[in-house]
DNA sequence: GGCAATTCCGTGCACGTGCACAAAAACATC
DNA sequence: GATGTTTTTGTGCACGTGCACGGAATTGCC
């Protein structure tokens, strides 16, 4: 039978308000009655009834999520599925979320986004950070009014967040390389590795820490390869895309290995399946349907996955039972790195 | 604010105790009321508190589980540790479990601890089954006695379970074929296909799938492969294994790809590493410490894991969610197929 | 020893739901 | 329309914990 403080109340001789006083570390306890509650609760290994806590306390628990604008298929909407996920499973614990979303191309908007929040009376916040210059004032801001924070997807060093959930993006560069290169490279020297390009910016830090990555591989292992990057841009028409895709493969035959070191290898792919080319080995990153899409007909060999389900869900998981539940949270929470293949994917997907 | 019964009680205009009754489709309670309670709990989205519910109710759920007797650093430990973290996690709802192990290398003991579970008063069992002829006569008491169970790591045919986890023994066979063969036939048209025997037993359901999985990718790719058997003495002295496979490799220097469609490939892993044997690529199954252990130290290029804690984790989440919360659970829950190598095993462990 | 201040402790209500029992309403019978 | 029967509805306590309030015990002071 489970534990109760009326047990450990009755065992001690004391009530259970004294028990209940011990318990929360609260005063007004003799150090007699506290130690022999404690020895007790120690004794009888008592475990708490969450649920009953949370119900006798009645208290609410205020998310805020500031993540990047994404419309469907795209990745941060995993991100955001998993989060809306665990908060669903802890609305019994009071919990609710408001979302708030920023222009990942448009840095300012982070600034705007989160000064809403900062406005707002939230107990916890859930952030897809930007670069670290704007990153940073919000956090600081946050660590100001003593409101908790974690990271999803990406870590900015030089603020201290309650926990991060993400993947090592260097080791699954690394990763990449010793699955791709020991395979591909008998096929010829030269590399493509795609980047797509909108505005000013091409490429976050976890594409760029992937890259480092993947070259590091290559340096160890003392692979004779060549990266040619190949630039796609991305905001204007899609024609502008096919255009730079069409010269590249008529004019490069010889290339036959494609990196994406970001989610939209979809973009190869699906040239590749409407042009008909043969034998070109792409590797991407992200399960978006569109790339699961390419994977299954086989213009995608292979996909990278990051978990972005478990990364929302752990996300709100950890705040929750550090704030509620008083439990300590694990800091680093680094995603595994799944490899897909048209062979296991239906296995990943739902 | 979250919606409550008594909210809805008060706009229907009736009391606490007709909401419960409609809630729990009871009867007693007049089709104008029960229409009017419905409306307005679809109306207002009203969700049970479960916590509430679960300290409401009051009730124990009582778990027998039936697997194959281990010990440290074997694979069922791994689903045992899945489903005592699950107990814990529901101990609140309260969820408690008994284990009961078999000999799986002697399968009337699956029998007489089967016999102890049905004398038992149990609400539900979770079992890691044996070969069919002994797994249906226990399956089919308890479908008698209408007690619910869930299989565990392989499915039985002809039984009714509430769920199955595990994984699609063929589909890991078939996908471990597509990434090794391509990689390694240049390297010599000969594999290693190591087997144990214990008493006359060798290997189980999976592990005969996963190898008909291997072959069928074979003859579906049309690839000139031999697969040689190696049969591996597992219940006498260490020094008879030994023995085999020093004669193994000397007399074969040209195999240099070996397979385990089993959990034991650290037998070959140690081996190689005491021997200093070069260049031969190994894959397995599971990710026991001893089989990490050579993954890390390079004796192991590869392994394969079917994810057991999640399992045994699943088992007991279906099981609570269907019998406290009445939720319907999916019946068949495959395991994703995680290829893990020295490069990303890091994360996958802890 | 008397009194106040302080420290310590017990009691009671609340949280949202489940369930048993009692009360009320509706209906049936003569 | 009085009585009994069935159907429908309301009420109250319980689950284990949090918290506020007030009472009891202890201490300090003159």
């Amino acid at each position: 039978m489970r534990i109760r403080t009326k047990d450990i109340a009755q065992k001690a001789g004391v009530s259970l308000g004294t028990v209940d006083r011990v318990l929360h570390n609260r005063d007004g306890v003799s150090e007699k009655s506290r130690k022999k509650v404690l020895a007790i609760m120690e004794e009888l290994g008592y475990e708490p009834n969450r649920y009953a806590s949370a119900l006798a306390s009645n208290r609410t628990l205020s998310f805020a999520c500031l993540i990047p604008g994404h419309s469907e298929g795209e990745y941060w909407e995993s991100v955001e599925e998993g989060i809306r996920g665990a908060v669903k499973d802890f609305a019994d614990l009071g919990a609710h979320c408001a979302f708030f979303y920023y222009d990942s191309f448009d840095y300012s908007s982070f600034a705007v986004e989160g000064e809403k929040i900062l406005g707002g009376d939230f107990d916890a916040v859930i952030i897809g950070p930007t670069v670290k210059e704007f990153t940073l004032p919000f956090t600081s801001s946050l660590d100001g009014k003593g409101t908790p924070y974690v990271f999803v997807d990406s870590f900015v060093s030089g603020s201290s967040p309650l926990a991060y959930y993400g993947q090592d993006a260097h080791s699954s560069g690394y990763f990449t390389g010793s699955i791709v290169l020991p395979l591909r490279v008998p096929f010829g020297g030269t590399i493509a590795v795609f980047e797509t390009t909108r505005g000013k910016v091409t490429g976050s830090n976890q594409q760029i820490l992937r890259e480092e990555g993947f070259r590091r591989w290559i340096g160890k292992n003392g692979a004779e390869v060549i990266l040619r990057k190949v630039d796609l841009p991305q905001d204007g028409d899609p024609s502008a895309c096919r255009k730079v895709l069409k010269e590249f493969f008529s004019s490069n035959p010889d290339i036959k290995t494609g990196l994406f070191f970001n989610s939209r290898a979809y973009i190869v792919g699906e040239f590749i399946l409407e042009e008909g080319v043969k034998d070109f080995d792409l590797t991407g990153y992200d399960l978006l349907p569109r790339n699961v899409g390419c994977l299954r007909k086989g213009a995608i060999s292979r996909l990278i996955s990051q978990r972005p389900l478990e990364q929302g869900y752990g996300a709100v998981k950890a705040l929750t039972e550090n704030i509620i539940l008083k439990k300590d949270v694990k800091k680093e929470n680094l995603m595994p790195i799944d490899l897909l293949t048209a062979d296991n994917i239906d296995f990943y997907i739902r």
